[in-house]
DNA sequence: ACAAAACTCAACCAGAAGGTTGAATATGGA
DNA sequence: TCCATATTCAACCTTCTGGTTGAGTTTTGT
C-alpha cells in the first residue's frame, strides 16, 4: 500500500470543517494567510497549522512573496483519494463520459 | 453546512488505514466480525471499535444473526464526500447548481 | 446444564489533534 | 531607521484517538 501514506494525510485532512472550508474559499482565488484567516473565529496561528496540514497534504501550495504567504489550492492531490472512494463502485451513476460533456458544456473555456 | 457533521464523520473515518483495509475486504463479501479481525495484528476489540467507527459513519451496517454480527459495506455514505471532492478535483470554475442539477441527472436514486 | 464462541463494554494508557498565548522573524512603507 | 504588517515558532493545555486487557453477555453445540 504505496498510497496508504498520503491517504492517510489527505483524508485526515479532509476531516476537519475548518480546512473543508478553507479548502472551498480558495477554490474562489488564491489568499495570503491573514486573509483566510479573516472569517474564523480562532486565532491566526490556529490557520496557519491548518493551512501546515492542508500543505503537507498536497491539497494547498504556499507561497511566499514578500511578506505575504500567498496560498493556492492543489486539486490534483485529491484524484488519488477520488479514485479510491470510486473504486467502490457505486458511483458510476456520475458517469465520467458525461461528466466530461457536462463539463465541456458548463466550461467556456478549455479543461 | 448540514452535511459537515457526516462530512466530518466520513472523511475521519476514512483517514484510518486499518478501517479502509476493513472496507476494502468488505467490498468482496459480508463478513463477521472474528473474520474482519483475522488478518489484523491487534485486538478483536480494536477492530470492534473500528467497525463501530464505520458504522456510525455510515459506511458499513452490522446485522446480528445469533451470536454472530454480519458486517455489510454500505458504499452510498461515500457519495456525498465523493461529489464534495469531485467538486474540488474536477469543477473549479462550474456552476455549482448546474453542477447540482447534473448530479441529480445522474444518480440513480435521490438526493 | 455447561462450556465455548462471538462479541461488546469499561477502564486505562500514550500519543496525536486542535486550540491558546506570547515571543521571534522577516519584510514593507514612511 | 523605525514601526507596523504578515506569518511562524514554541510552549502549553485539553480533548480525542487508537490501542490494550479483563470482565460481561448472549447464543450455540453437545
Amino acid at each position: 500500500m504505496l498510497e496508504s501514506k498520503s491517504l492517510d494525510t489527505v483524508f485526515s485532512a479532509l476531516a476537519d470543517p475548518t480546512r473543508r472550508a478553507i479548502l472551498s474559499m480558495l477554490l474562489e482565488d488564491d489568499m495570503a494567510v491573514t486573509d483566510v484567516a479573516e472569517p474564523f473565529a480562532m486565532s491566526l496561528a490556529a490557520i496557519s497549522k491548518h493551512l501546515g496540514i492542508l500543505s503537507r497534504a498536497g491539497l494547498i501550495s504556499q507561497d511566499r512573496r514578500g511578506r505575504v504567504t500567498w496560498c493556492k489550492l492543489e486539486p490534483d492531490a485529491l484524484r488519488d483519494a477520488s479514485i479510491w472512494m470510486q473504486s467502490f463502485g457505486q458511483f458510476e451513476a456520475v458517469n465520467l463520459d458525461a461528466f466530461e460533456r457536462f463539463l465541456r458544456s458548463e466550461l467556456p473555456d478549455d479543461a
